[in-house]
DNA sequence: CTCAATGCAAATCCTTTGCATACCT
DNA sequence: AGGTATGCAAAGGATTTGCATTGAG
């Protein structure tokens, strides 16, 4: 499972372990995770991680967009996801907090004809649904 | 103007110069505004007006929901409209900050589809579009 | 008069920063 | 060595809370 070394040095950033892992984590976690999310799995297995350390990282990780962040309603903290994952939409169970990605989107055509009517330039766009997921209906 | 006063009657809420003018100041204002922006706007009017007057006064609005609340992407203040405005979508400028609602959506028919795709049943959503107002282009 | 609303200050929560030390090449 | 990364502690910004006082109905 070198892949990940392999992303960080295709950025030019340094090959961390504190990077390295949470590149992993958010492989494989299938929702968002924040800052504090990602201090506690790890500081098990990284020693004297420090959550200003996770919260540097995932900046740098950011800024070079292996990862993106996006607030959600009613959540104060910041959620991060990896890249690739993103330009996917959400189903939000307001339940259970289960996120699942879809990649369909509506908003194509209706961004072209906010071009139209309001003379506005979209770039991108956020859509996320809320609802509650299969097991709590 | 006891249009407000009236709101706030119908909610059984105290009617209160907090309540009554930031119910006032969201409905003249065009775009979303902050608990700080309403504290600015209201402590030239409001004697000793206190912050925390103001983040009290607008949870509670928002649970007799005549106000609603939303995190904006990159914004991490929490943001508020009149709940009559809300449903509506939003266009966001990246370069004025300046927000146009639009009461279009193209996602009802999206939502359906995710219910039957994902067994997953939709009871809100939110689309905003990011991009470049015609004064920013 | 009675209970909800308010002001003020202190407390919290999440996130950022400063600085000295440790690490990598 | 030279620069980045890190840990720790302290600072920050937004929001919340405790408590004594004021105010609305």
């Amino acid at each position: 499972m070198k892949m990940y070394k392999k992303w960080l040095k295709d950025t030019q950033l340094k090959v961390t372990p504190a990077r390295l892992n949470i590149l992993k984590t958010l492989d494989q976690a299938d929702g968002f995770l924040t800052a504090d999310d990602l201090f506690m799995t790890l500081k098990p297995k990284i020693n004297n991680l420090s959550l200003s350390t996770v919260y540097r990282a995932l900046d740098q990780l950011e800024a070079v967009k292996l990862i993106e962040s996006a607030t959600l309603e009613n959540k104060k903290e910041v959620q991060y996801e990896l890249a690739h994952t993103k330009h996917a939409h959400h189903l939000i169970c307001l339940s259970c907090g289960k996120v699942i990605h879809i990649h369909e989107c509506p908003v194509h055509d209706f961004a072209k004809s906010m071009n139209n009517q309001h003379h506005f330039k979209v770039t991108s766009h956020t859509l996320d649904l809320y609802g509650y997921c299969e097991d709590c209906q």
